[in-house]
This record gives structure tokens, sequence and C-alpha cells, in this order.
DNA sequence: ATAGATGCAAATATTTTGCCGCCAG
DNA sequence: CTGGCGGCAAAATATTTGCATCTAT
């Protein structure tokens, strides 16, 4: 192995190791954003997720919690945090359905790459990914706000089988 | 400007260039599948069309020119192109809502550049993104079969306003 | 105190399905 | 001829909105 590598690839075991725990909360804070009961329960859930969850999912979880939060509420915070930047909503090659699933938004873009079988979905960085951005950048003339990355195949594991 | 360019920007006003006109029908046909009449006028609105469609679009071009296709034989033929690997679903990173994009699937994988502001998609190739391809396939040891990148920001022309 | 959030129910929007008659090969 | 296909209507799914009430600050 190099001794400095040009990438990174996650455990795939947590998708928010992008932001401290808290962080979402935090963000609201900072732009006087109420924090209701329901808010912070639905930002917990959303950021000790161990995979990436949809809506349903998310309020699944949530009511669990605190039995009267709705689904509508869910999709009125998932909509306050998009508007604000603070997640990113992705539908990982539409795999699974035409579902979107949701992350917090971290510091640095990174690649979602699924297996199509197992549906086992790895995070990836890679210093080429960046270059390229810049060459798209350049090339095209524009300003990048936002970007998304997602590859799909047969990992290893389900190869093997 | 280098004689041979590592990339290519596409002019935004067709995006069907990576595949002849009626690529779609042979394609079906050399699988044995059976070609109607609302089936070629569908394939005919996806292949000529100049900028991405939806659904709905899809379906109101092919209604023009045959009053009697309806949404559901538009939904049907999409999935059979879909499941065939013969059309890419895009979402066109959600920039005008959460419908599904689509257009025929070419030879080689682009990126889909998008503003923000006035909706303009440009599609970009780039040497890059391929070696990025070949660096996520080994690293993450799995066998690539789909790709897909979508970039936003403001367009110059935007910029300029 | 009060602007803004929630809950409920209903409205929308989008996509899928069952069933039967029809047509491409 | 016949198995797959399209049309219709209805169902299933997903998301948004109006409005009265409640609550975080």
């Amino acid at each position: 192995m190099s001794a400095t590598p040009a990438h990174r690839v996650s455990t795939g075991e947590r998708i928010n190791v992008h932001e401290p725990p808290g962080h979402l909360q935090r963000e609201l804070s900072a732009r006087r954003i109420r924090l209701t009961r329901q808010r912070r329960v639905i930002l917990q859930v959303m950021e000790t997720a161990r995979r990436h969850l949809d809506a349903a999912e998310i309020f699944g979880r949530a009511h669990k919690i605190d039995s009267n939060i709705t689904p509508v509420t869910v999709y009125r915070t998932i909509d306050l945090l998009k508007r604000h930047r603070l997640i990113d909503e992705l539908d990982l090659l539409h795999l699974r359905g035409d579902r979107h699933y949701y992350e917090s938004h971290g510091p640095r873009d990174h690649i979602h790459v699924a297996c199509i079988r197992c549906g086992k979905v790895r995070e990836f960085e890679s210093q080429l990914y960046e270059d390229l951005m810049k060459q798209i950048s350049r090339d095209c003339n524009i300003e990048i706000s936002v970007a998304r990355t997602e590859v799909g195949g047969l990992c290893g594991d389900c190869r093997a089988k």
C-alpha cells in the first residue's frame, strides 16, 4: 500500500462519519431555526443511521421514539434541511425503486458505490474526483455547487457466489 | 488547445448524439421484442428529443402523434427499455422536482452538467472520468455496470446576469 | 406574545395492476 | 393462430396543502 493513499474507502458500516453527531442541530440553531421536539428526534435518527434511509424509514424510526411524529413532519423537516443544504438527496441509481435517500452533507464530496445484487453501499473519496470537478468547472465555465456520483456493479462477494 | 483533447463538451442542443436514430427500434428487433405501433411512436419521441424528457413529456409528445397512446403504455415502454438496459434514468439532481428523465444509453458514459438557475444541461466526457471508474473498480473490487454523475452549479450566462 | 411548527384530513401527483379485447409476428 | 400488448379503470404509493391548534423562543 502506498504511504499517502490518493483515496479513502469507507467501511460501509457507517454513513455519517462526515460530521460529528449533533451537527445538524447546531447548524439549525446557528440559523435561528426552531428546534422542536419532533425535529430533534428526526435529526437524531438521520445522524445516527448506519445506512442511508428513505423518508418512510426515517418516519418509522422517529415514530418509534416519539409516537406522535407524523410523515408530514418528516417530509417538512427533510424539505427544510434540503433548502438549507444540510442534507443531500440520493436515489442510489434506483436500485431499490424510486425512493429517495438522505444523508447529512459532508465537507468533502464522495462517490456512492453500490452492489446491484446485495445492495451494499460504500463511500469512496478520491483526488481524481476532485480533479475531475475542477476540469468540469473550467471547461464548462460553471461554478459547481452540488455534485453527485453513483456507481453500481457486482461486488467481490457477490461475484464469488 | 491540445491536438487530442482529453474531453468533449456537447452543444447542449441535442442529447441523443450517442446513437444513430432508429437504434432503439433495431435493438428491440434484435431481441425479438414486438414492435407495436405505440412503441414505434414512443421510441421515436425519445430518440429525436433535443433535451431530456420525463414520462409526462414523453406521453404528451407521443399522444400528439398518436392520440390513443396512454400514459400506461409510456410507463410500460420505459420499463421495458430500462429492463433491457437501453435507456438510463436520470433525476438531474432533482433541480426540477422529483421527476425522472430518460435518455438512450450510449456507448460511452458521460456527465450531466446542469445550471441550477436556467436549467440548461450539458454533457461532458473526460478521460479523467474513465480513469476514476478504473480506480473505483480496482479499489472497491467491483465490476462496474452502471455509473451516473450529475453536477449542478451556476453557468457563465447566469453569473453574468 | 407571536411567528412559526405540528397534526389531521384531504388533495395531488405519480406509477402500478387486473382484466379483457386486440394485433404483430 | 396465439402469446404478448394496449386500453380502461381502479388501486397503490408518495408527497403536498389548508386550516386550526399548539409551542419554542
